[in-house]
DNA sequence: GCTAACTTGCTGAACAGCAAGCAAGCCATC
DNA sequence: GATGGCTTGCTTGCTGTTCAGCAAGTTAGC
């Protein structure tokens, strides 16, 4: 199976497999039920290379986890210059915000499922800085644009809260909860009336927080 | 051996120990990282009673699981009883029930853990039906209560996840997401108020839903 | 009422399998 | 020919499952 020079010897690649090759394990069938063999089996290297590259198991999990959380902080705070850049209406930029985050979870299956399980465990053994100063950036955007208090548990973090709740929920239990209350998530348009949903619910909220119960709209021009 | 009678022998007792014990170590610690020795451990019995009662680990897990739906399904039918009876109007019936199911899930955290990794190792392959039809009712009585459509993936499903979602959610992240975007737990104060926001959240979310106030489409594409 | 036969809750040792980690070695590339 | 990427053999420790066996309890025979 090794021919003669069939393997180049490649570092850079081989780190980027195994990385590749554990986050999808890692998030298909979590931690403990992932052996190193077949993450190297996965990355199409032998049973000893990951431990070679990364040390132990627990490394290369905080390995995976550190490129995701990378990964994330970056998209928010693009997504969050680009918001700042557009001079909608703080509507339109709610409700853009909401729908791509809902999409940007939508198209990376691997970090929620990579997310998880930590949370069950306890408390962050791991460090999750990344994804929690994005999450300190969006508070901030969040309580500028719409005028909310941004003191620590005010409206303006349960409300980013509660956003991360909606667009999290279905991507975990699409096959479990989702199905059980009569809610289809399988193909594209599942997915997209679902997000309609999200952000209506979200934007008629916000319009409740702002304005305590009479059905009023906040010039919420919506143009497109 | 230990002189007294220490240890009565008492199956129905000690089936019940290992299953408390399971409960607890499963919800805490997973399925994979739980043993039967741990299990035997917490139960006050011996490293191999636990197989004896339940047949294989798998069998145990199920055991757990089942007892707990069982508990959930039961008080959904009882909340929607009472709900049925209380003969408020739609909106106070609604609030009244996100509370209920709020303050339910929080004062027990061991179910949601039990499911959560179900629901991260793909589709339901343990039976799930407990929290399947008590889904169903709680489907069935919110779009009659509050004229929703109640087909398959309309706006009272969708509205039905939304709540689950919102009352899950910060149980499972209370440690990880939730102190990243700046909304502590730790308290009954910091419950409260999250439920406060959450049962608003989602009463404005419904009276937008009834009459929607604009389209609510998302971003706009005519900035950059 | 005593004892023998039997049932049943429960134990702990034995077994096979597998995973992580270590270390020595092989081999491509510089 | 040295360096370092990569493999493979091995150890150690833990796992779930099985099972022979013990003891507490129960029934039957006398």
């Amino acid at each position: 199976m090794t021919g003669s020079a069939e393997r180049e010897r490649n570092p850079v690649r081989t780190r980027a497999a195994i990385l590749d090759a554990a986050e999808k394990l890692f998030a298909q069938k979590g931690f403990d039920a992932t052996s190193l063999s077949e993450v190297g089996a996965a990355a199409g290297v032998s049973r000893g290379t990951p431990g070679y590259f990364f040390g132990s198991k627990a490394d290369l999990y905080q390995a995976v986890l550190d490129r995701s959380f990378a990964e994330v902080r970056e998209a928010v705070r693009a997504g969050r210059a680009r918001a700042l850049a557009s001079g909608q209406s703080a509507d339109a930029i709610l409700a853009g915000a909401v729908s791509d985050y809902f999409d940007f979870l939508a198209a990376r299956p691997n970090f929620i499922r990579l997310i998880q399980p930590e949370a069950l465990s306890g408390g962050p053994q791991h460090d999750e800085l990344g994804h929690l100063s994005a999450g300190q950036e969006a508070l901030a955007a969040i309580s500028a644009e719409l005028g909310l208090d941004d003191s620590p548990s005010g409206e303006a973090a349960q409300l980013l809260l509660s956003i991360i709740a909606l667009c999290w929920f279905h991507l975990i239990h699409a096959r479990t909860v989702a199905p059980a209350v009569g809610v289809t998530l399988e193909d594209a348009e599942d997915l997209e009336r679902r997000r309609r949903h999200v952000v209506g619910l979200v934007l008629h909220g916000v319009a409740g927080l702002e304005r305590p119960l009479t059905s009023t709209r906040t010039r919420s021009t919506d143009d497109d």
